[in-house]
DNA sequence: TCATTAGTTGAGACATTGTGTCAATTATCA
DNA sequence: TGATAATTGACACAATGTCTCAACTAATGA
């Protein structure tokens, strides 16, 4: 397989190309929008609306600090729905986000450190098809997270 | 595939048998913890912990009204310890419980009036040999949920 | 450039879903 | 029956969002 890939080493997309990809979708480019793009490009790992909240508090730019939690909220919710992020479930059930290529992904998420990798390969679709034969039902979507310790974390193999 | 089942054709487990696992288990019968049960076994569907403790508190019995939210959270926890119930995560993100068989299984859901299908085909074991051998991770779990509208609440196939 | 207008924002109240504490109660066991 | 430790209910508190609304502002066309 060769769609794993940690989100570190991605190309990344550029605050620019998220601007015109929220314009494209009929959103205004505004200050606030522009900060929380910024701030969010930032991270390799995922990271939660609160934190990203605080961090923008604590933002040089005086403007940038003056952001509020519902717009940071509203605004990675609009971010997702365009796909320039991707929601995570955490071992925890809370959501956080990750900014990665879009697609159709699942994430596999150290509980200890949160490092994410991400894998396009859905071992679900198989699943999906036989559902849909089995019930009759309409499949929308499902939610796929797999959840474990990545080699950084693990005790050291021997002495 | 012959795991599937709808809940509500299960061959239900009794109150007896459940108190009987909670005591094997080391946990005091209670009260409270009948009430919880009893209740608990009224659903076919998935409920949530403040729906049961909504009706608890309408209960026709004065001394389950008084069943405090935090009762309700905390049986409900130990019961899905036990592996009586079974935590279901609903697609707005949030927790909820189905009585059923135990072992490992995932559901599938209907977005609209909440009829879980749950099955025990699992094709995240495989994936996870693959992620296993080619991140390093140790991997602990999975969330696997499947969202989709059954036939019911399907639109009429024509006029 | 300026006025219009609809999308956006910040503040703060509110909602949901839990968790933590603690004194009072109670099931269990000797 | 007593002793003891688990359990309970009440309530405070926390995390994570959502909603409302007046003020603001980006985008548009004149």
């Amino acid at each position: 397989m060769s769609e794993f890939h940690a989100n570190s080493s991605d190309p990344r997309i550029t605050a620019p190309h998220i601007q015109a990809i929220l314009s494209q979708h009929g959103y205004r480019l505004t200050g606030p929008r522009g900060w929380i793009v910024d701030q969010a490009l930032q991270h390799d790992r995922p990271f939660t609306a609160e934190q990203l909240v605080a961090e923008l508090r604590d933002h040089q730019d005086g403007r940038a600090a003056g952001i509020g939690r519902a717009t940071v909220y509203r605004t990675l919710e609009i971010l997702a729905s365009v796909d320039v992020l991707s929601r995570v479930i955490q071992p925890n059930g809370s959501a956080a986000y990750v900014v990665e290529a879009p697609g159709h992904r699942h994430h596999l998420v150290c509980s200890s450190c949160g490092t994410t990798i991400s894998f396009t390969a859905c071992p679900v679709d198989t699943l999906v098809n036989t559902l849909t034969a089995d019930t009759s039902f309409t499949i929308h979507d499902h939610l796929l997270e797999v959840f474990g310790t990545c080699p950084d974390c693990q005790e050291p193999a021997d002495s």
